[in-house]
DNA sequence: GTGCTTGCCGAAACCGGTTTCGGAAACAAC
DNA sequence: GTTGTTTCCGAAACCGGTTTCGGCAAGCAC
């Protein structure tokens, strides 16, 4: 094995052999465990040694395989990323900053993600087991988290470590990274509330993500604060249709609002179109905002005000979070952060043209008009 | 070990031990190399016994430990997937629908998918390489691949498997799965002709990738089927503000196309904006087809006319092929597969209302009576 | 000088599998 | 009955690491 020139690193069939513990054993002059513990930082090795055997690991451009290390550690270095597949979910413009973010982060500490999709009920069950059985992941990231999640559920019974984007209702021993949806909701229609509107309505999301519930309370805190009643809530509207739906029903009102504040981009660039058909231009009949900073919602016309969120900053912190979970270095409650959502101004809001009745008449001339 | 009721499958500690398979020799009464032999499928093994080993794992629910068995086989079951993060490629909308059909083809056969990510350039050797080195991924599957791509040329030097989802120029020794993205736009085109339409222009994308070339092989075939002249061909339109501009510029000319084909939906998109600046109606005036079907395009209105794939199933069919070819079992030229995209009808596009010079005499028109 | 720690490392077992090698038993051929 | 062949399985090495255990030598107190 050894030779004049040093370790042999090239196998009789030509492929080329990595550089194991053993030959940097039989480099250094010491035996396989000395130079693990020596690696592994263990007290009893001297200090001069552990860098004798650093230097000589870092020249041979020693990488330990992580699958061996794994058959005796338990651990396989890698972060799993279990994706809910439902039907009504074709959407998620944000999965490669966020994978982009998870895998250099993960990357740069020597992980790696193993990506898994579940469909909803029992199989989930079935694919977080045997990933976990099988040892392809230590730990989980689970995004789009609902109220009240069974993935949370059943990693909690197996004391499987795991990490959350958003939030759900019991949070007792759960890390978590977040986004302060609530709090931009508040200061958005604060915002409007301040440029001068008075009727400004809401239209929620899905009822099982916990966002929902978040953004929608910080809607209400702010129309509390402000003294006014909050009339008009729309639940559950999932994407662009819903929200040609909802705001066509919203402007049909007594008293329609001259200002609509969505949960998710789509569903506000539904209400474009809704408020087009009315006849009504948006961003000076009906002032316009939402969440989540979708590419589209920079070229629609007038682009479209909404809260945007550093996607790729989100999968690098929980990358780092699970990790730091897995190796068991800190209390779940220790582990939690929340990042703040920046508001890119566009021109779908401002103060409002005309006051709620006036809007009214507006369109009731305009279908006279056409009709 | 072995107790009256089988095998101990919890530990002292409380923590549920795997079944090994230690565990399956002590039942059998077999050795630890004989059952494996056994579970392999070795020559050697009597058929009997073979039988009843299998039962005995089946029974006991033995799964072997993928990391322990790569240790050895040099094998981890795990395919790889690098995605590229280049700035302008916000929009992945099929990637969740891609990965579910990866995942879960790779994991009906034990497999598993580790995913990385890579700036494109030096960095995404390096992290192909790591994943080679550290045999996180015993092979790749590439998508959005570019007609001469980095990632190929560096994975046959290394010797390493990989399918692609797409062509490249050179195929030899290439397995790949693609759509018929040419025949696609050539039957498309050739719709548009039957219904009427002599002036029909092109939208590409960009020009690295080698989607954007194919597709218009399939314009220029069936405008030269046809004996008509392809005189608007332009390229590289990325996003929908490049489809804003292309179409605003097509408009432009002398002779106005009557019917606009795009690369990518996005692009279309952007068209049907400039298209209603003129002051035209898309799907009488103009025409628009494209190609992708992401779920924009059916809220959009008119909806859109375009080609669908079935990105599921690419990725399904990517994974089973990927396997074969890390086992061995297939020559590369032996695993190429191509499907079709199908044509989803909106409203888009229709018989010209008007020849293209009464076209350029309404815009002109109109842009008198709004000045 | 003796006895007791302490620091540091070697030896060897171990993790959960795979693979090679050799040999016993069964079978066939002569 | 002896001599090959097969058939089938046990024994043990091996993969690349980690972890336990024990012991030698130096350092310290007495």
């Amino acid at each position: 094995m050894q030779t004049a020139t040093g370790i042999k690193r090239v196998r009789a069939d030509g492929k080329s052999a990595r550089v194991t513990i053993a030959h940097l054993a039989a480099e250094t002059g010491l035996t396989k465990g000395t130079v693990s513990r020596a690696l592994n930082g263990y007290p009893d090795i001297a200090e001069g040694t552990r860098a004798r055997v650093e230097r000589v690991a870092a020249r041979l451009g020693y990488r330990p395989m992580a699958q061996a290390q794994a058959i005796r550690t338990g651990r396989a270095k890698a972060l799993g990323l279990v994706m809910q597949v439902s039907e009504h979910d074709g959407h998620s413009p944000f999965l490669t900053d966020f994978l982009a973010g998870v895998t250099t982060a993960a990357g740069s500490q020597g992980w790696t993600l193993t990506v898994a999709t579940a469909p909803t009920g029992e199989g989930m069950r079935d694919v977080l087991h045997s990933l976990v059985e099988d040892r392809k992941a230590d730990g989980f990231i689970l995004q789009r988290t609902l109220r009240q999640d069974p993935r949370i559920e059943y990693l909690r019974d197996m004391q499987v470590p795991f990490v959350l984007y958003g939030r759900c209702e019991d949070l007792t021993g759960i890390s978590y990274y977040d986004i302060r949806g609530g709090a931009a909701m508040r200061a958005g229609v604060r915002r409007l509330i301040d440029m001068g509107h008075r009727d400004i309505a809401f239209v929620t999301s899905g009822c099982e993500y916990n966002y929902t519930h978040l953004r929608t309370e910080g809607f209400l805190a702010a129309m509390a604060e402000a003294g006014l009643a909050p009339t008009d809530v729309v639940w559950d509207v999932r994407d662009h249709a819903g929200g040609v739906r909802a705001t066509r029903d919203l402007l049909a009102r007594e008293v329609p609002p001259t200002a609509i504040v969505y949960v998710i981009d789509q569903a506000a660039l539904g209400g474009y179109r809704a408020i087009e058909e009315a006849g009504l231009t948006v961003g000076a009949d009906v002032s316009v905002m939402a969440y989540d900073g979708i590419p589209e919602g920079a070229y629609a016309s007038p682009p479209l005000t909404t809260w945007k969120v550093d996607t790729r900053a989100a999968g690098a912190a929980l990358a780092r979070m699970l990790i730091e979970r897995i190796k068991g270095e800190a209390e779940p409650e220790a582990l939690r952060w929340l990042a703040d959502a920046t508001l890119h101004i566009g021109g779908s809001d401002g103060p409002p043209a005309r006051t709620s009745a006036h809007l009214r008449q507006k369109m009731n001339n305009q279908k006279g008009g056409t009709t």
